[in-house]
DNA sequence: CGACTTTGACCAGCGC
DNA sequence: GCGCTGGTCAAAGTCG
C-alpha cells in the first residue's frame, strides 16, 4: 500500500510538474505572443503615424496646388472678357465672388456659349425635350461639343475659372444678380429678395428660362438630418440666433441662426423636428472657417454644388435607397441622394422614380433642398466602413466630418467607394457605426471631391499650359505621383471622372456620349469605379474644397428647443470634441 | 458689461 | 385686396 501510495504520489507530483511546466510554457507563449502583439502594435502605430504624416503633407501640398491653380486661373480670369458688375461696394470681394459663383452653373455669357454649342449639337439630336434644354442651358459643364475643340477648350478653361474659387449657392446667387444688375448690397443680406428680383428683371424668354433655372440654383439649400439630442448640431461654426418661428403644422419651432464668424457672412441656419435635428444651410461662408467647420461647410457646399450642377443625374442614382423624388416639387435635373420633402422621407419610392430628380419644397417652394440624411440606418454595405470612427461622441462627430478636421483620420484616398455614385450627396449616419463620427463616409467623399476638383483643375490646367514647363506643372506632376502612389484606385477614379466631365460633361445622364466616356472612365479606373458612371458629377461638385473663401448661408431647423447657435455649437460641442481627442 | 437669447412686431411674397 | 406664412429686425431680458 505504501509503495502504491508513494508511486501514486510521485505520479501526482509528476503530473503537477507537467501541468506547471505546461502552464509555464503557456505563460511563456502568451508572453511571447503579447510581446509580438506589442511589437505589431508599435509597427502599426508607426505605420499609422507615417500615414498621417503623409496624409498631412499631401494635404498641404494639395492645398498649395489648389492655391497655385486658383491663382493661375485667377490670372487667366482677369484676361478673359468676363462681365463683372462693378457697381458694388466691394469690388474685390465682388470679383472674387463672381469667379466663385460660376461653379456648377454657368454665368450668362457662358450659358450663351453653351447654348450655341448645344445648338449645333441639336442639329443632330432633335428629340431633346424642351425642359431638358432649359436645364442644360444653365449647366456650365457637360455642354461642350466634341466636334469643336476650340469651343471645348474654351469651355474647359471656363470651367477651370469657375472652379478656381469655392462655389456655393449664395455665390451663384450673387452671380445671377450680377447678371441681372442687381445691386450687390441686396445680395449679401437678402438672398431671397435678390433672387426674386432677378427673376422679375428678365425679359426675353431665354433670359427668363435662364433666370428661372438660376433662381432654382440660387436657392439651393443643403439640409442635414442628424439625430441629435442637442438643440444645434456642431458643425464647427459659430452661429447666432436671430429669430425663431413656429412653423405651421410643426410643433417644433424653427430657429434662425446666422454665422457670426464674419459680420457679412450670409450663412444662416434654422432648426426643427423632435429627435432629429435638421439643419439647413444656405449659401457659403465668405470668410476663413475654423478647422472644425470646414468639414460641414465642404460637405454642404459639395451637396449644394451637386444640386445646382444638374449634370449629376444618372439613372443609376435611382437605385439609391435614399433617393426620394418629391412629387410635390418642381423638377430639377439633378440630385442624387435624398431630397427633402418636409420631414417625411419616402425611401425607395419606385413609383416616383423618373428620369428627373426633384427638389424639396419643405422650407420654401423656391428653394431646392438636398438633404444629407445622417439618421437613417445603413441599408447597403459600404466600403467606408474601413474608416474606423475616431470619436465616441455622436455630437462631436461632425468635427471630423471634413478633410482637415480630424488628425486621426484614415488615409485620405483610402478607399474606392464609387465617387461616381454621388457619395457626397448622401452621408449615411450608419457609416459612423454605432458611435462613430459622421466623418467616415463624408470625409472620404468630401475629400474625394477635393481631389476631384484638383483633378479637374489639373486637366484644365494642362490644357491651358501645354507649352509651359512651369514649376507649378512640376509640382502638379509630383503631387499626382504621390497621390497615385497613395491610392491609385481612387485617384484614377477621380481622374477618370474629371476627364469624363470634360469630355462628356453633363450629357452622360442622357445617354449621349456616355459610352465613350464610360469606356474611358472604366479604362482609367480599371474597374475601381462603380458601373454607375455618373461621370458628370465630377465637374460640378468639387466646389467645396476651399473653405477659405466660402460665401454661404445656412438655415437650420431644430425640432427641439433650439436655443442657441453659437453657445452650444461652439462651446459645448467643442468641449465634447476636445475631450474625445 | 458684453455677448447672446428671447420675443413681439414688421415686411414681403404668395395664394385665394 | 386680404390674410396667411416665412423670414427678419430690434428691443428687452438673461447670463457669465
Amino acid at each position: 500500500m505504501p509503495n502504491s501510495y508513494a508511486s501514486s504520489h510521485d505520479q501526482h507530483l509528476q503530473t503537477n510538474n507537467l501541468l506547471s511546466t505546461k502552464k509555464d510554457c503557456e505563460i511563456e507563449n502568451t508572453k511571447t505572443e503579447m510581446g509580438e502583439v506589442r511589437e505589431e502594435n508599435k509597427r502599426l502605430k508607426t505605420v499609422l503615424n507615417h500615414m498621417e504624416k503623409d496624409y498631412k503633407s499631401l494635404q498641404l501640398r494639395f492645398f498649395d496646388i489648389v492655391k497655385e491653380v486658383d491663382h493661375h486661373d485667377h490670372d487667366q480670369d482677369l484676361k478673359k472678357p468676363i462681365t463683372i458688375i462693378t457697381n458694388c461696394d466691394d469690388e474685390i470681394e465682388e470679383a472674387d465672388q463672381l469667379v466663385s459663383l460660376r461653379l456648377g452653373r454657368s454665368p450668362k455669357n457662358i450659358t450663351k456659349t453653351n447654348l450655341m454649342i448645344r445648338k449645333s449639337r441639336d442639329d443632330e439630336d432633335q428629340d431633346q425635350d424642351h425642359q431638358e434644354e432649359l436645364i442644360k442651358a444653365n449647366l456650365t459643364l457637360g455642354l461642350g461639343s466634341n466636334n469643336d475643340n476650340d469651343q471645348l477648350k474654351q469651355l474647359s478653361s471656363e470651367i477651370v475659372i469657375n472652379e478656381a474659387t469655392p462655389d456655393d449657392s449664395s455665390e451663384l446667387l450673387l452671380e445671377a444678380n450680377n447678371n441681372n444688375k442687381i445691386p450687390n448690397s441686396i445680395n449679401n443680406n437678402n438672398n431671397n429678395k435678390m433672387i426674386k428680383s432677378s427673376t422679375c428683371t428678365s425679359s426675353s424668354n431665354n433670359d427668363q428660362d435662364e433666370v428661372v433655372s438660376q433662381a432654382q440654383v440660387k436657392r439651393a439649400r443643403v439640409s442635414v438630418r442628424a439625430r441629435c439630442d442637442t438643440p444645434t448640431m456642431n458643425d464647427g461654426c459659430q452661429w447666432r440666433k436671430y429669430g425663431q418661428k413656429i412653423a405651421k403644422g410643426n410643433p417644433c419651432p424653427r430657429a434662425y441662426y446666422r454665422c457670426t464668424v464674419a459680420p457679412s457672412c450670409p450663412v444662416q441656419r434654422c432648426a426643427d423636428d423632435m429627435s432629429i435635428l435638421i439643419t439647413t444651410y444656405e449659401g457659403s461662408h465668405n470668410h476663413p472657417l475654423p478647422v472644425t467647420a470646414t468639414a460641414m461647410a465642404s460637405t454642404t457646399s459639395a451637396a449644394a454644388s451637386m444640386l445646382l450642377s444638374g449634370s449629376s443625374t444618372s439613372s443609376s442614382n435611382h437605385d439609391h435607397p435614399f433617393f426620394t423624388p418629391n412629387k410635390n416639387s418642381s423638377p430639377l435635373n439633378m440630385i442624387n441622394g435624398l431630397v427633402q420633402n418636409n420631414n417625411n422621407f419616402n425611401y425607395f419610392d419606385h413609383t416616383l422614380r423618373t428620369k428627373q430628380f426633384y427638389s424639396s419644397t419643405s422650407l420654401s417652394p423656391l428653394f431646392p433642398t438636398i438633404t444629407l440624411d445622417l439618421t437613417t440606418p445603413q441599408l447597403t454595405s459600404s466600403t467606408t466602413s474601413a474608416f474606423a470612427p475616431s470619436s465616441n461622441s455622436r455630437s462631436s462627430s461632425l468635427h471630423s466630418f471634413g478633410p482637415t478636421s480630424e488628425p486621426k483620420q484614415p488615409p485620405l484616398w483610402g478607399n474606392n467607394v464609387g465617387y461616381l455614385n454621388y457619395g457626397p450627396m448622401y452621408y449615411d449616419k450608419a457609416h459612423q457605426t454605432n458611435n462613430g463620427p459622421l466623418n467616415l463616409g463624408g470625409t472620404k467623399q468630401a475629400q474625394e471631391f477635393i481631389y476631384q476638383r484638383c483633378a479637374e483643375k489639373i486637366v484644365s490646367y494642362n490644357n491651358n499650359n501645354h507649352n509651359q514647363g512651369s514649376s507649378a506643372h512640376e509640382t502638379l506632376t509630383e503631387t499626382l505621383t504621390k497621390a497615385i502612389t497613395s491610392d491609385p484606385s481612387t485617384f484614377k477614379s477621380v481622374i477618370a471622372a474629371a476627364i469624363s466631365s470634360m469630355v462628356g460633361g453633363g450629357e452622360t445622364h442622357l445617354g449621349r456620349k456616355q459610352d465613350g466616356v464610360e469606356k474611358l472612365s472604366q479604362r482609367l479606373t480599371l474597374g475601381d469605379v462603380s458601373t454607375n458612371t455618373n461621370t458628370n458629377i465630377t465637374t460640378t461638385t468639387a466646389t467645396t474644397a476651399n473653405t477659405n473663401n466660402n460665401n454661404s448661408k445656412a438655415v437650420s431647423h431644430n425640432p427641439l428647443t433650439l436655443q442657441n447657435g453659437q453657445g452650444l455649437s461652439s462651446s459645448y460641442f467643442n468641449r465634447l470634441s476636445s475631450s474625445n481627442f
